[in-house]
DNA sequence: CTTCCAGATGAACAAGCGTTTACAATAGTG
DNA sequence: CACTATTGTAAACGCTTGTTCATCTGGAAG
């Protein structure tokens, strides 16, 4: 199943993968322990040995998921050398998503499941996605290229449903787009339109951005 | 478990009815026919006689869900005999739903997991709220209030995805604003940043909309 | 070489699942 | 009334599920 040169994951790492991509693709009710024994080439008894149960899988992967956005967020929002000035400079969710995740990865559907079914980590990462949303907006109105309008929680809250709702409808978008919005040129396509809104109304045209 | 006074729903209404309540709160994998039979107050036997397989009610729920959401829109969108002049009466996706269901409706959770699940169901009803979004885009430009950007598919694309994203993130945009987007108060003030952004871009004040 | 321990497995188990079957009650209808 | 669907149920069936248990393998340590 796997590459039969080298494999230098743990199973236990393996384990954890393909069960992230199969809870991505499937819920997670709906794929079962040998499932995921199949497609990581191991025995069901083994992941129960690493995991102690099932849900301590489902808790493994929940945990190590958010570790990684986490991880992605921080290295994107630390070099701060060269404050954005405008908003084309303000790196979307969705790019950043894209650009520091392989392409095919679980985790964008992954983590539109895990923001639909709540939970404590889903609330706890929607709470610092929005404070994060809420401290780029703050950073846009101290360039002057934008304002609060007078309840920036509820504006930051706006940015950042739009941002991810191209990840929760990716597939839905891909379909009536006929490009997946999360590619290259999907996101080029995309963000014209949401800079050119953000940046003047329904009434703007895309400026010519890269 | 019901009122005990009348019933008027034939109890294989009741039965779809559970059934929705509960597949929208849980994924439909995770409740089980004696979930449905117990809060339906019937055997579970009768809901296999009713329809068929546990499947079968899966598409009688999903079928349901989208004959009542097009009822929905088509009663919307019908009075068109004052065209949207303007932005602020372009009705969004969420006022609508908000307005035409009862509080504590199951409906928006079940369609965003629907939206997420995917499937011919999924698929057949975002084309059809896409198309809408287009034609209600093109209305906003007919009266000179908005233009398509040069790429309409697309700019109808963001404003449905903007707009499903409330309905999607609701349980989340309600921990961090501390009200339910999808209420009277919290729909009031949600529509006052998405009309000022739509109006004027992240420059803009909300305009002081009734 | 022996000891040992982590990594890994196959077989089996109890519980819960969707479903089937046989049967009871009810409500029209001639 | 008798007849016949319709509506409903209880009990059981077979299968799948998550999980346990005894066992095996292959190195590393002494």
């Amino acid at each position: 199943m796997r590459s039969p040169y080298i494999e230098d994951r743990t199973s236990k790492a393996i384990i954890r993968d393909e069960a992230l991509r199969l809870f991505a693709t499937r819920n997670a009710d709906a794929v079962t322990v040998r499932d995921i024994a199949a497609a990581s080439g191991v025995s069901p008894s083994l992941i129960l040995r690493h995991y102690g149960s099932k849900d301590g899988l489902r808790a493994a992967v929940g945990e190590h998921v958010v570790r990684l956005f986490q991880t992605m967020l921080e290295q994107a929002t630390a070099p701060e050398g060269t404050a954005p000035l405008d908003v084309q400079a303000l790196p979307s969710l969705a790019t950043q998503v894209a650009r520091n995740l392989p392409t095919g990865s679980p985790i964008p559907a992954y983590l539109a499941r895990l923001l639909i079914d709540g939970g404590p980590e889903a609330r706890a990462l929607f709470a610092q996605l929005h404070a994060l949303s809420q401290a780029g907006l703050a950073d846009l109105i101290e360039a002057g290229s934008a304002i609060d309008g007078g309840d920036p929680s509820a504006r930051a809250a706006f940015l950042l449903a739009n941002d991810l709702a191209v990840i929760m409808l990716r597939d839905r978008l891909h379909e009536v787009l006929g490009m997946d919005p999360l590619s290259v040129a999907g996101l080029h396509r995309w963000g014209r339109q949401v800079l050119a809104v953000y940046q003047g109304g329904l009434l703007a045209t895309p400026s010519d951005q890269r």
